[in-house]
DNA sequence: ACGGTTTCCGGCAGCTTTGACTTTTTTGAG
DNA sequence: CTCAAAAAAGTCAAAGCTGCCGGAAACCGT
């Protein structure tokens, strides 16, 4: 490849180039399973179905991840760490905006679970209650999320700090009616009543503000 | 067979005691299907596990029900008429107390979504996200049981009937809160965290009333 | 350019599940 | 009692998934 003639351009590249393609790999790897769960379900996220979303031999993968548990804890690191990142982005731009940052949160989290991501979630969450070894994987990522989730909540809040109570109620009540509306386990799609429910939520989160 | 010698005697007799046991073991193995859905969610459910907790041969079931499908589509309609059955019952219990109908209407349906019937229910919603064949299956009894439901609902509440936009709402609202708390999607079992919403939802609910 | 390492590929054996088959046991009528 | 049908059981091949191995190709330091 005549790599070794440009010394100075691998300042910025990771420990060379075959590190950087394994990384890349990997990745690869790791968003194909992801994919695969959304499509396929967990059940139908097999080690042939993600290596040919990769791109990739079946042989390759398991170069990379030794066993299937590994892709699919590497896939739920990776899907919990997106998860976090994109609602505290999607949060914090509209935050400073000081308009009404009630509303602004509840778009931002009713953004979040209609995204596929909260569907590959979904997808982990209901298998893991059969499968104590995803769950063992699941659970910690799952509390990590939940406590930074909070935390950025109350960040954004900051003048709820005096009324605890009221606040995990405000959270608790938010996330059970979004989650729920978006997971559609009840009712399917009708966007008359779902923005009528949203609404009447905001409102009441208003409510319980003051 | 030779049924046919006396058509008018089995009016009410299942046809004798071979269509009885029939009718039973078919009982026995719908049944086993839902606890495995229970026990190992559905991708777990195989005919072999089913057969198993039926007491029966995998031949054995395989000449009640040809194919796994036949199972699964016979469990579903099992499991959406003794779920409502269970739901109505409960509440038509406590409605004619005279009590507080809202109270006892939100206990009758928290105690129906931590059923075990419920958590089947889950399996198969989710599973027919990705399943076309199951989701062909499911819809139509959920549509059922989603009318009947609003039926039962407003029959209880007939001093609703003229405020249709609010009664939705109230339903909706109920519905998402007490499905997603017992769906545990979100927190893993906070008891006082569940009552404090529950409660929070009693009283919002008979806001919504007056 | 060369040897060792990393990445990638194809194939293989073992296991499970499914659906179809054949055989045995039970049941009910003549 | 005999016999045909239903119920139950056991057997089988095909298909899919997993994990592992040997070998090919690309890559890196020397």
């Amino acid at each position: 490849m005549g790599r070794e003639s440009h010394p100075l351009e691998r300042t910025q590249e990771p420990a060379g180039w075959q590190a950087q393609k394994s990384a890349a790999t990997r990745h690869r790897i790791v968003t194909a399973a992801v994919r695969c769960l959304v499509d396929l379900g967990y059940a139908g996220t097999t080690t042939t179905a993600i290596a040919a979303r990769a791109g990739l031999s079946r042989g390759a993968m398991l170069h990379h991840f030794p066993s299937k548990i590994d892709v699919v804890r590497a896939a739920v690191e990776h899907l919990h760490a997106r998860r976090l990142k994109a609602f505290r982005k999607s949060l914090e731009r509209t935050a400073p905006a000081g308009g009404d940052r009630v509303r602004q949160a509840l778009d931002a989290y009713w953004a979040h679970v209609r995204h596929p991501m909260f569907v590959a979630f979904l997808e982990l969450a209901v298998a893991a209650r059969t499968d104590r070894e995803l769950a063992a994987i699941l659970l910690p990522a799952r509390a990590d999320f939940e406590r930074e989730w909070r935390r950025t909540a109350r960040e954004v809040f900051p003048e709820w700090l005096g009324h605890e109570e009221r606040f995990e109620l405000a959270l608790d009540l938010s996330r059970h009616v979004l989650e729920g509306l978006a997971a559609g386990v009840v009712t399917q799609r009708e966007p008359a009543r779902e923005r009528r429910l949203l609404e009447y939520l905001e409102r009441t989160l208003h409510e319980l503000v003051g």
